[in-house]
DNA sequence: TGTACATCAGTGAACGCGCGTTCACTGATGTAC
DNA sequence: TGTACATCAGTGAACGCGCGTTCACTGATGTAC
């Protein structure tokens, strides 16, 4: 992403979306949720306030850009991790981290990404962009289950590893040396669970 | 709780601290935590702007409390819930349940339980209210699994479970038919995965 | 090569709003004597 | 039984603030001819 915070010399930015979706993210980090506006993100710009909702309608527009931008960026990693593909139980603990670590990384993308109250949750590249994620993970854990498992079972999987790898980052669980052992263990035990 | 919305005939409202969080975990199950503020709940309470603030000294305060009653709650039902203790992993499941539903039931106490940024963390009823529920929990999953389990393992279920109902609840898998099945699933399989 | 014109990006002033908190106050209560 | 007084609950007007959005606008770009 290009540097955004000199003054510019030109009446047209060149780039003004991006920029806004950087700003806010960067917004979003410092303050959270309750600490963005418009107004703020448009002074970081260097931008009039009218220039947000120029590009993105509102704030519900922009903070929904932000949130997929956050998805693609979760799913292209986790994609990039599957890859170089290994023993399919390292496999769902690797998205799971990658995961819990989006939190840590770009907490910015994070404090939105599932805030549907503050989000159009109805855009289309907002929630394809949710559901691709999402899908990595169940697809993994098919992967690292017995043959015979039923659907519903993983399934039932994915949306509680999901949950959980969510509720890490929520509680403030997601950091330090022991954040590693606790998603190796609630994967390896539920996966074990899952064999028996 | 005593009625509320009634208008009042005396000068002195004779319960107001009471009223002021009832009205307010209402006002926070209607709008969601962005939705709160003093003024609606003054208003509501049929009080003067400023009457709120005379009991909890601001907004951080009132809502504080609103999160201790609610983690209160929480407790006094889990209580009740081991007290006719059956299968201990039936336990498990029963303390994940009321956990889940209490976001369901009161959504207002829930919208804000966890919410450290609107809160005042280091407010001793809080964080007590608070571990209690967590102790609870863990002292369950001790009963439901092989002694030999180390203590270790027990906190990382613990937080597992916990960060997995959070994940219900606010990811919206805590509600419907569903509900029931995915959280079963949940802790019977974690469990199992732990007595292998 | 030059010029008219459509298009779009970004401006900046203005709107009306609801908010949290403050402050000097008044009404009611209850206790000491 | 009666009265003075301290205490506390709740008042209501006022403060200054930052917000989202609107709107007529101007500057820059690029394309058609």
């Amino acid at each position: 992403m290009k540097e955004t915070t000199q003054t510019r010399e030109s009446y047209h930015h060149g780039n003004l979306p991006e920029t806004l979706i950087h700003e806010a993210a960067k917004l979003l980090t410092e303050k959270g949720a309750e600490g963005f506006s418009m107004r703020e993100v448009a002074r970081r710009a260097g931008v009039a306030v009218a220039a947000p909702a120029h590009h993105f309608g509102n704030a519900k527009g922009l903070l929904t850009a932000i949130a997929t931008y956050g998805f693609q960026k979760l799913t292209t990693e986790q994609q990039k991790a599957m890859e170089m593909s290994r023993d399919p139980v390292e496999n769902v603990i690797g998205l799971c981290r990658i995961y819990v670590d989006m939190g840590s990384r770009y907490p910015g993308y994070a404090a939105v990404m599932f805030r549907w109250d503050l989000l159009d949750d109805g855009d289309f590249a907002y929630s394809n962009a949710a559901s691709s994620a999402f899908n990595l993970l169940s697809d993994a854990i098919a992967e690292a289950v017995p043959e015979k498992t039923d659907a519903k079972s993983i399934q039932r999987a994915a949306k509680t590893l999901w949950a959980a790898m969510h509720g890490f980052v929520v509680l403030s669980l997601a950091d330090g040396d022991e954040a590693v052992e606790r998603i190796n263990f609630a994967v390896r035990t539920l996966l074990a669970g899952m064999s028996k």
